[in-house]
Order: structure tokens, then C-alpha cells, then sequence
DNA sequence: CGCGGCATTGAGGCATATCAATGGTCGTGG
DNA sequence: CCACGACCATTGATATGCCTCAATGCCGCG
């Protein structure tokens, strides 16, 4: 086991917010927010506390500079089903967009920067600014594809694979934001919120990530997760990440100079 | 055992597509039907049918008219999952906007009638069109809303609740564009979809049908499903139904005069 | 009339949950 | 510097919800 100190984890390590930001996927959202400095606010957060309650009116949108967050529910049995975690460089609160209440608490796991986006005034802006309207929606359906692959996650594979798919996945999402070192990356969660999201219980998310590591597919190092089989585990947990990736949108697949990987420059284009 | 002829039921009761696609809390997709009639061809599939295949080139956007449609994925140890069942009067395929793939197939239940909108006539209204584009961005975050829902529901409720919910939610969507009478409707799924949808085995879909029915939660005869006891069908399933209904846009909640039930005439407003 | 698809029911097995106990690590305060 | 408490990871033992296999029957269709 690893003895080092961990307090340096625990508050990810320092990187420039404008980095993370332009990394997201819906990057064009950082020109909207240079674009309305005035009404976006900058806001932090401490761990372990709630952004978002479940039940609110919501009133913003929010940008996620730096920290991990994750929206849940609560069932009247008890339990917790995490929806989605959100990570560095991310978005979440579209749904204030088109519904007048919230349906999922947004909680923190690190202490987080957070810009505020109220939704009046990106309303005000999507009524002119249709580029800006398709980032949202490019945003928007990508949500739509991380959803559906959780549920497939749930649904229909094992604990095995859950736990596999769900450590590639966050591994490829880190990796766009340059939050990963090699095929290693920090993952500031407990068992418990990874159980809740993959709707097993923390014992056996334990003894699954045990096997993993007995396996030698993962490796575990206090918060530091590495993946020593990427293929195995893709093969193990059927992952296929494109779902993820390959954000490119219909018109810009036209211009074949655009690669998969200038889904940033080209969001930046569309909101401007 | 009901036992009269279900013909008619396998062809779902005849109605007025223009009835079923206004209801959509798509609404505005039909005056962009009208407004490009010569694009956008109507196809119809007999049931049993796969309209979009995983894994390829999706070159449009569809609105299903009167049909029930599902999207599944294939694992490679052979289980499928149903991600999301389109009923009359609600679209599909917005991912074919931002990815070069489709990450699911889609396959007809029943005999469907769709308008098929090529990818590119969307890109190309979106580009200016910012209402026509709000309506997309909300039908998007809409169906992230559903797809929250059934990964709750896969990961953290019991069969019972899970089937329970899954009827619920089936009668609310089926009832916003008029497919039911009173508190029943006409489901024309197998158990074996039903499982798939739910990630149970059609078996375990069998039995928790039984304990409703015995329970006096439902009735079944034939295709007909009646809800006997909503209130504690919700009870038990925590179903509230918020995430379906309740599509108001943020700008419309400033004028008063817009109730819930206008919607749909907004969203027609919105892509004109 | 026979065949195929689907619902239904029983029996037994397995994956995962639940309950319970231990120990490690960190932060805090004496 | 040490003692304490909170939180989390870890492991064992037991319970159970759901799955799998298997057989039967119903119904519609060719």
C-alpha cells in the first residue's frame, strides 16, 4: 500500500483554469463568458457541499474550472443513484435551459472554481447568437451520449465490467483536459460514490476493484488509478470511446483539414 | 384473459399524424417539416425493422409520426440494451448533429411512418435559424432528462419499481399527444423488450407483471395496459413526472400568459 | 393442421447485497 | 508529540433478488 502523504491529492493539483476551460468539449462556452464578464460570476466552492439542491428553481448555468462535482438523487428508500460526475473543464446545469425546476442535487468532491452563467442571459443571447445556441446543443447531445452509456453500464454489464468502463471512461474524459499523466490519473472519489454511481454497493465495489488489481489490468496508489491494460479492459467492458471523443460537428466534416482533434478551435469559432 | 382479435392493436389505432407530431414536445419540428417539404422525405418501415444501423454514418434527423421505435446496443456477451423507446409524435437521431457515428441501432416495434430530414438541411437552417435551434437544444436536454431517469431506475430500484416506473412513464408520454383513454393504454412491447429496457430478464419482467396484477396495481388484457392505482404506482416507484412534462423555456416563464399546456404553440412560434 | 413466437411457471444457482468487525490514515485538539 | 475521533478501505459470513435452464401452454398465422 501507499504511504505518502495524500493532502497534496485531495485539492487536484494546480493547473490554469483558462487551460481546463478550453479543453472542455463545449469549449465554445469560454468566449461566452469573456464575451458577459460582467454578469458571470466567479464563485468557490469547499468540498462535500451542495451546488445544486434537487426540487430548486435553477437559475444558472455553471462552468467548471477545476474540481470534480457529481449530480444524484435521492429515493425515498434511501438510496443514491449518481447521475454523472462532472470534471474539470466541464458544464453542467443545461437542464435549467428548458426546465423550471432542477431534478438533480450538483454536489462538490473537491473544493471547486465554478463560473455562474445566469440563465437569463444566456437565454437572451441564444435568441440572436444561433452559433452559440449549437454549442449548447452539441453540449447537450453529448450529455445525451454519456447518459446512454452509463445506462448500458448499469443495465447490462457486470460489476466487472461497470467498474472497468467507468475507470476508462473517466480516464479518457481527464485525458482531454490534459488531466492525466500517462495512463495514470487522480480519482478524488470513495468507493461509495463510485457504487452509487454504478448502483453497487461499496463492499462490492471494493472487492471488484481488488480483482481488477489482481488482475494487474489496474493499479491503485492511494488516489492515483493506473491503467496497466487499456485493451484488456476495453475488450473486458466492451468501451469504445467514441462516444466520448470525435465531437465533430456535420458541417465542419466537410472541411477534412478540420482532425478530430480541433473540436476546440472549431466550438471556439462557433460561439463567436 | 382478453382474447379478442389484436390485429388492430400490432397497428396502433389509426389517428391524424399532424395530431401526433404537434403534440411532440418537439413541436417545432413540424414547421420545419413544412418549411423544407421537398428535403425531407416520409419513409415507412414495417415492424420488426432496423431503421438506423450502430456503428454508421447517420445522415439524418427522424420524426416518427405513429409508430413505437426502440434504440439498442449490443454488448459482445450477447445482452442488449434498450436505451430509450420513441413513441408517436417524438423524434430521433439528434445525435447524427454532433457525431460521426451513430452509437446505437434503431429498430421499428410497429409499423411506422417517419419524415426523414437530412443532417445537412439542419446544419444548414441552424446556421441561422437560432429558434429552430433553441427547439433542438430543448428537445435535447429533454431527452437527457429521460435517459437520467432510466439510469436511476436501472441502478437503483427493485424490479417491482423499476417496471412500475417504466409503465408510468410510458402512460405520460403516450398521454401528451392522446394515446390514451383514461388510465390505459395500448403496449405493443414483448416482455423480453421490456427487460431489455429495464435490465431485467424477460422472466423476472413476467413475474413482477404478476405481482402488480395480483397487487391490483395494474391490469393487463391482451396489449391493454390499465394503471388501477396511480397513486401508489408512484408511491412505490417514486415516479414524478416533472422530467417528461413541464417544458416551458426559460423566456417563457416571464410571460404569465403561457401555460404548461402552450408548449407546443411556442415551440411553433420558436422555429418559424 | 402444424409451426413459431410469446407468456407462464417451477427449480436451482449465482452475483451482488447486507451485516458486522477490523485496521489504516488524517485531522484536530490537548 | 501524542491521543482521540471521523472517515474510509478491507475482509468475512450470510442472505436474497434476480438469472438461467427447462418445460408447458396459448395464440396467431401460413
Amino acid at each position: 500500500m501507499w504511504t505518502g502523504s495524500e493532502s497534496a491529492l485531495v485539492d487536484l493539483p494546480a493547473k490554469s483554469a483558462c487551460t481546463a476551460i478550453s479543453s472542455s468539449f463545449v469549449a465554445g462556452l469560454d468566449s461566452l463568458l469573456y464575451a458577459c464578464g460582467s454578469e458571470t460570476k466567479s464563485v468557490r466552492f469547499r468540498k462535500g457541499t451542495d451546488v445544486v439542491i434537487a426540487g430548486s428553481r435553477p437559475d444558472s448555468l455553471y462552468v467548471n474550472h477545476d474540481g470534480w462535482l457529481y449530480g444524484y438523487k435521492i429515493l425515498h428508500n434511501g438510496g443514491r443513484q449518481i447521475v454523472n460526475f462532472v470534471l474539470p473543464g466541464e458544464l453542467f446545469g443545461l437542464q435549467s435551459l428548458t426546465f423550471t425546476s432542477s431534478f438533480y442535487s450538483i454536489a462538490t468532491v473537491t473544493p471547486c472554481t465554478l463560473s455562474k452563467v445566469p440563465v437569463a442571459l444566456i437565454d437572451r443571447m441564444t435568441e440572436r447568437n444561433a452559433k452559440l445556441t449549437r454549442a449548447l446543443l452539441h453540449a447537450a447531445v453529448g450529455e445525451t451520449a454519456i447518459l446512454g452509456e452509463h445506462l448500458i453500464n448499469a443495465g447490462r454489464r457486470s460489476a466487472y465490467g461497470r467498474v472497468g468502463h467507468f475507470l476508462l471512461e473517466l480516464f479518457v474524459r481527464l485525458k482531454r483536459g490534459g488531466w492525466t499523466e500517462d495512463m495514470s490519473f487522480v480519482m478524488p472519489l470513495t468507493q461509495e460514490l463510485i457504487g452509487d454511481a454504478l448502483g453497487l454497493s461499496p463492499v462490492h465495489v471494493n472487492r471488484t476493484l481488488r480483482s481488477l488489481r489482481d488482475d494487474k489490468l489496474i493499479a491503485l496508489h492511494g488516489r492515483h488509478v493506473t491503467l496497466c491494460d487499456f485493451a484488456a479492459l476495453c475488450r473486458l467492458s466492451d468501451f469504445e470511446g467514441s462516444y466520448l471523443g470525435d465531437q465533430t460537428a456535420p458541417h465542419d466534416r466537410a472541411a477534412p483539414a478540420a482532425a478530430a482533434g480541433d473540436a476546440q478551435a472549431i466550438a471556439l469559432r462557433a460561439a463567436s
